[in-house]
DNA sequence: ATTGCTTGTGTGACCGAGTCACACTCCCTG
DNA sequence: CAGGGAGTGTGACTCGGTCACACAAGCAAT
């Protein structure tokens, strides 16, 4: 149990010997969840609080024509603003969380969630501030939707995601999914860069030959 | 001040002789704005905890080609998330205020909300389930976005906004600005229904005709 | 009333993004 | 090595956003 309370009172910024702490571990289970699992789908009720342990998820809307949106990740000892929201406002899921790979997920349920949140005030400034940036992330979003420069959005997306050799390993309905678009979309825009020697495609994987291009066009 | 604390208590649901209050009206000034004017810009850094006392306030995005996009408005005896939400984070404003009819506006300095804050725990409940609130209709934004239907909402926007005697009072641009789209979007459409006659359409006011029929449209 | 300005509308031409339909190809597995 | 699934390429079409103007409605000063 000594995982639980390490990453419940790093995630609070909270002595891992408060009574707060010591009630939510208490109440606490962990659990896996293997690399493309669904967590949670849009109109599920919310009823516990969770922490990813160890592993990447992913929460994301998707359209009724099969496009996806990634609203944001989550990284081990971080939780999830979408199921605070859900908890506190008693509402259902409004997106879904997908596993990005094999997870270990710590477990809360709603009731000890909310007790400890009523005693603890440090957990309650953790959740704002996390809410913050949550909003800004949000407003962020949806500014980009509103001015949608794809060209812009991919070029950058690429710059970001290329590892030391330059390579990226996604197929292009992961990459359109990751930026709220279609997949012919990103193809095309793909193949057109690809003319220019920009970059190289190959089967689920490409690789960035001009950075210097695809910079011009990221901002 | 007794119209300074009657609003801080009943935004926060907290007694009016608690100290928290006390001290934040203490540090409080009433303002006014016009309508139309700017509260705050985007880029703008943020000093202060705002409360709309009487009016209506509207927050947007906009682009650079003069589209603009209501995220949302504050009514009277609201506060403003943005507003908080770059507090906590000591980031500036990343989108506008803008005042929809005369204002008047409680003030509070950046020091006094956070010390008022830190010593109460009601005031942070209220802005949790506040941000809560705020987070699902962003998500609800963005979902809108991503599968824009403009008649859809259009049609609905109409409907909602539409008097006793159906009639609305808005010029194109500010329909647009509302949806987040451009004028002429706006104006072919609602062209497009006038021949239908589900619309009638003036300078500055149009009368709905048949509500049934954008009914239809609008799920 | 006439002139002239500002604000709102109407419209065509064009472009980028999303959808649909389908062909093709790579690669894994039986 | 055949079959099938996943990934990719492409044309045709629709819809929303942009640009560039023309035009109309109200208001103000002469």
């Amino acid at each position: 149990m000594s995982l639980v309370i390490e990453h419940l009172s790093k995630l609070f910024s909270m002595s891992s010997n408060t009574k707060a702490i010591q009630a939510l571990a208490s109440a606490a289970t962990v659990s896996a969840a293997s690399a493309g699992a669904k967590l949670f789908a849009s109109g599920d009720v919310c009823e516990n609080f969770v922490i990813v342990a160890s592993g990447e998820a992913r929460v994301q809307l998707s359209t009724k024509t099969g496009r996806d949106m990634t609203l944001f990740r989550l990284l081990p000892g971080q939780s999830c603003a979408l199921t605070t929201s859900c908890l506190l406002s008693e509402s259902p899921y409004y997106a879904e969380g997908v596993a990005e790979t094999d997870l270990e997920l710590i477990t809360i349920p709603s009731s000890a969630f909310r007790e400890a949140l009523r005693a603890s005030p440090d957990m309650m400034r953790f959740l704002l501030s996390d809410y913050a940036g949550r909003i800004a992330e949000m407003t962020a979003l949806v500014d980009r939707l509103t001015s949608r420069d794809l060209s812009a959005e991919l070029a950058e997306f690429l710059l970001i995601r290329a590892d030391h050799s330059d390579m990226i390993s996604l197929s292009h309905k992961s990459i359109a999914d990751e930026l709220g678009t279609a997949r012919e979309v990103v193809s095309r825009k793909l193949k057109d860069w690809e003319k220019q020697s920009w970059v190289e495609l190959h089967r689920g994987v490409l690789k960035v030959l001009n950075r210097e291009a695809l910079g011009r066009l990221s901002r």
